[in-house]
DNA sequence: CGACCGATCGTCT
DNA sequence: GACGATCGGTCGA
């Protein structure tokens, strides 16, 4: 088990980085329990010229400032006044890239989990979309700004490989106000696992 | 199944 | 004052 250096996200092909993410741990450590899911499903935001990004056209607001700070911190924002969306900020400063984590599979403190998100089984639901995730892991608004190198939250690799060939990518969900950009393949995913979210637009 | 709808609030105009 | 990078429940076929 490797906890990922900060240079692990600071570098420039968010493409990529998104890609590498699969199969990675995402360990959580709030108020002294341990939580822990892998990566099974990303979307990636190229920045400024991404129609879909929080930061087209170099828009910078106070919410949106985290994203142009050099790669490695958590971007937490809540949607629709009611979840809380996880994401890692790419590449170098000034450049406001990042990486949303859509959806995950428990593995360690599946109990917290279930409490957090008020469940009481663990199925394919538990940590299936972004809003989940983050529910599930504790995670928060609050935890914008975090390093990934902070104990409290980071990503770790434990030598699990996903071939290319098991790798899909599709458009991402949700963002039909993006126009064009809305139809680059910047989702990606784990070919067959049941954690993977559906998307329910058209 | 699929379509629809309500929840709920920070952020930006 | 409008609107989301969503979710889960309900309703009807």
């Amino acid at each position: 088990m490797k906890i990922l250096p900060l240079s692990f996200y600071q570098r420039g092909d968010v493409l990529q980085i998104a890609k590498e993410l699969l199969g990675k741990i995402i360990i959580t450590k709030f108020i002294g329990n341990e939580t822990s899911a892998r990566i099974v499903e990303v979307e990636a935001y190229n920045g400024v010229i991404d129609k879909a990004s929080h930061a087209y056209g170099g828009r910078r607001t106070n919410r949106t400032e985290i994203m142009y700070a050099a790669g490695g911190l958590a971007y937490v924002y809540l949607c629709y006044g009611i979840h809380h969306l996880f994401n890692v900020v790419t590449n170098a400063k000034e450049i406001p890239h990042a990486i949303l984590i859509r959806a995950a599979e428990p593995m360690k403190g599946v109990e917290w989990m279930l409490k957090r998100t008020g469940k009481k089984i663990h199925d394919h639901t538990l940590t299936k979309g972004p809003g989940n995730v983050s529910k599930a892991l504790g995670i928060q608004t609050i935890h914008t700004g975090f390093s990934l190198s902070d104990p409290a939250l980071q990503i770790a690799d434990d030598g699990f490989a996903v071939s290319s060939k098991n790798i899909i990518s599709s458009p991402r969900i949700g963002v039909n106000y993006a126009g064009e950009d809305a139809k680059l393949p910047y989702r990606f995913f784990i070919k067959d696992n049941p954690y993977v979210s559906g998307g329910k637009v058209k």
